[in-house]
DNA sequence: ACTATGTTGACAAAACATAGACAGTACTTC
DNA sequence: GAAGTACTGTCTATGTTTTGTCAACATAGT
């Protein structure tokens, strides 16, 4: 919810009316009032005749609130949770949710199918010339959470099947890293922009998903610093430290020593300052289950999710 | 002496009686004097004898409060906003109506309204970053079919309501213009690709719809050669020969003389080989419904409906 | 002269608040 | 499977606040 802030908090009226609140959340007046009798999910201000005016966090809640009820939650079990928790049910829920695909996959089946006809070929130029237009024509998120995963998985398969080499898979690999890091560089930031620490932990080498994380974040109005693969953790928390990085990312697509690698993300959890969340993703996060729990890291499973993970990280300024 | 007399007014410099005011607000006359009475929302000028007159900054912010309550405010909350903040609010609230379509259709409508502050303060690189954001968010067609014609109507809009002025007009159209063709420069394209030229005709000077014109065409595959405003016929058909274009659009958002304008079409037309169609588009063509039925020519409205045009071209290669 | 406007007070419709009742659903328990 | 129970959205009844409209009379403008 980045440019609501801008627009809504500007203008300060005393607070929102039920019927403007009825109207954006798509509740019905009497719910709205009746979720309040019942489980207090806000507290409205009252204005002099005692009507109820909602403040833009009121707003906020129920807004996620008639969300997390909308897709199946009952209304009493969320009620008492915080509105960060709400937010993160919603995301999840959601994302469960996109998993079917929609009619634009024809066109991105075929644009695939153009591609790995370019990849056969070592045509680097016709490679990057449709990857470039497939940006320009999806935008940039369709781009790092369809279309690319979707490709690699499908040079993966013709891999197995003996239709491609090895040396086919670093071209592609090299090819849509190169693409990603550059529309991620042309994504405009502004000046006053949070700084996202973006890397590979130490043995992992595929810098793919971190080049996709950092793309993504670009996207969402962050300042990333890009490092690349294979990162020990001591020089990781070394960067974070002197780039005064307001979080950091790391990326683990697969770990040939699972355990080794947790500890590395242990270490790195250990050298990063308390407020400073560390974000894991990657395929290989579920071979290591220990870290969800872990204090101060987040584990994201998708790119469509650390989007709105990141959404949410509050502005330490 | 004051600035007012500048703001070109259609009739009386001393101000608008209150049946004028009703009439351009929607409201009745007895809700603006009652709400100047209650909430003092204005205080107009009086003539000597006691009868109202509205300033064009009154009518201004009589309109976003009846705006304000059409959208669900009450008016005793909004009345003592300044007229910014009300303006803030309706453009939230409009933001917010767009609740019924899907997320994307919200977040476009932000973009819109921070683009809108940026227009307003002149700030070209706060424009020019969120263009090209919302260009890597949404992908090139989104941004030529819908956020770039929502965006010009909305600045028309606020023109009309005087809260921008014809300066926040040629601003917010020169950059979108630049980025625009900056855009369509950067779509790759094949080296056997067909070649379209694209230009305004002698008389219409705006360049806009050409260029949106020139982006669409070139991620549609084609090479597009780009001429800009006010070219005379004799000169694009020189253009078209020696650049052998396969097929020419030409772009007319607003005629002051159409049948001027229609002959100089015309003129185009017969001065080009006939196997190369004429493509005529923009707001203007409805001025002129003799094209329609010429031979080679082909009108379309919308931008949209141009690539499907394109789409058809034969492939005279 | 005659219409448009101003002022004041009154009034009625709309919107809102509160508390309670009720019906449909899902889930538990016997 | 039947009965009971908790949950949830909607509805009703009643009173209050907010808001648009109107009436009555005076004045201004052309």
């Amino acid at each position: 919810m980045r440019p609501t802030r801008w627009t809504t908090s500007d203008a300060k009226p005393a607070g929102h009316p039920i019927a403007i609140v009825a109207d954006r959340t798509g509740l019905s007046r009497d719910v709205i009032r009746v979720w309040e009798r019942r489980y207090g999910v806000v507290s409205p201000n009252r204005s002099l005749g005692g009507q109820r005016l909602y403040s833009d966090d009121d707003l906020a809640r129920l807004r996620l609130l008639a969300a997390a009820t909308r897709h199946g939650r009952n209304i009493s079990q969320v009620a008492g949770l915080s509105t960060d928790e709400v937010a993160r049910l919603v995301a999840s829920d959601e994302v469960a949710r996109t998993e079917g695909g929609n009619a634009n996959e024809r066109v991105r089946a075929e644009a695939i199918e153009v591609l790995l006809g370019h990849v056969r070929a070592f045509d680097e130029a016709g490679l990057d010339r449709v990857l470039r237009r497939a940006i320009a024509q999806e935008g940039l998120p369709t781009f790092l959470e369809e279309l690319v995963p979707a490709l690699m998985v499908r040079v993966g398969e013709r891999w197995h099947a003996n239709l491609l080499t090895i040396a086919h898979e670093h071209f592609v690999t090299a090819a849509v890293l190169a693409m990603t890091l550059d529309a991620a560089r042309a994504v405009p930031q502004r000046p006053d922009a949070r700084r996202l620490l973006v890397a590979t932990p130490a043995r992992a080498q595929h810098a793919l998903g971190a080049a996709l994380v950092a793309a993504a974040a670009a996207l969402d109005g962050w300042s990333t610093v890009y490092l690349g693969a294979d990162v020990p953790a001591s020089d990781l928390c070394a960067a974070a430290a002197s780039t005064d990085a307001h979080a950091v990312a790391i990326s683990v697509v697969f770990a040939e020593d699972p355990d080794a690698t947790e500890r590395e993300v242990r270490a790195v959890r250990a050298g990063l300052r308390a407020r400073v969340p560390l974000i894991v993703g990657g395929a290989a996060v579920s071979a290591m289950p220990g870290l969800a729990s872990e204090a101060g890291v987040v584990v994201c499973r998708r790119v469509a999710e650390l989007r709105t993970v990141l959404a949410r990280e509050p502005m330490t300024r």
